[in-house]
DNA sequence: CGAGATTTGTTATAAAATAACAGTTTAGAT
DNA sequence: ATCTAAACTGTTATTTTATAACAAATCTCG
């Protein structure tokens, strides 16, 4: 599976960043190297997800590259999104009820999405000291 | 709980449709009871599902109300989304899973997101008979 | 009543995503 | 090596979704 060049582009912003990135932060990022229209983003990202290289995070509306090496086992992955410092960090999850409620009400189930938010180790700590004072 | 009039305008049309609603789709339902504007519907929108009586659709961008009487118990609730016919079904998931994820890594869990996209009973039948001719 | 909070209508703008189309590159078959 | 079909590119325009900001109206309840 071989990436274009615009599709390396944005896989290895996407590697780079702390955070997940909007399209248009993205967009903003890769305008040096020759980007100029949301589209072109959008594309490329597109390729990204469909190769299970990187995700879309729903309740941010924003994208993150897979924390996997290469080629993502492509399991059941759900992301923990910090409201406080934006980190995401993507998790497997047993997703034994969900396909089981899927089997049982014949649906035929072809994605799923697994968002929790709240805040991070970190962040819950600062917050507790402040608390504090 | 007392809803304020514009409240309950949106709630009665999110359940009086079949499938979810987008804000904007809301906003022309109501244009006749006065509506006029978009902040309009996502101001009663925010309310109804602080009060836990309206659910938003994070992968559709579209708001269903709670499929609960009048109070929603504020279990975890998950979506079966159907691409096909848009129907979206509510039900009730064990987050084992995610509290201990949770626990585990010390994050403070505040809301989670779960929703399943694929093709309901109905849709999934047709497109096999489809298939067969 | 009257002070404070909440809700309202409104205009304007921001943010996120897609449509459409012609031109270019790429990969594979012959 | 050449041809062809598919995939990718750059670009302009538009659509869809969501918020900001602010003054006026309304509700709450001591």
């Amino acid at each position: 599976m071989t990436l274009t060049a615009n599709q390396q582009y944005v896989l290895t912003a996407l590697r780079e960043a702390s955070n997940p990135l909007s399209a248009y932060a993205l967009l903003e990022q890769l305008r040096k190297p020759g980007f100029s229209a949301p589209a072109q983003v959008y594309r490329a990202l597109d390729k990204l997800i469909e190769h299970g290289l990187a995700y879309r995070l729903e309740t941010l509306n924003a994208y993150v590259a897979c924390s996997h090496q290469s080629h993502c086992e492509r399991n059941l992955m759900a992301f923990a999104i910090c409201d406080t410092c934006g980190q995401a960090d993507e998790f497997e999850v047993n997703d034994g009820d969900l396909r089981h409620w899927a089997k049982s009400h014949a649906f035929d189930l072809e994605r799923t999405v697994i968002e929790i938010r709240g805040r991070c180790a970190t962040c819950a700590r600062h917050r507790n000291k402040g608390a504090m004072s």
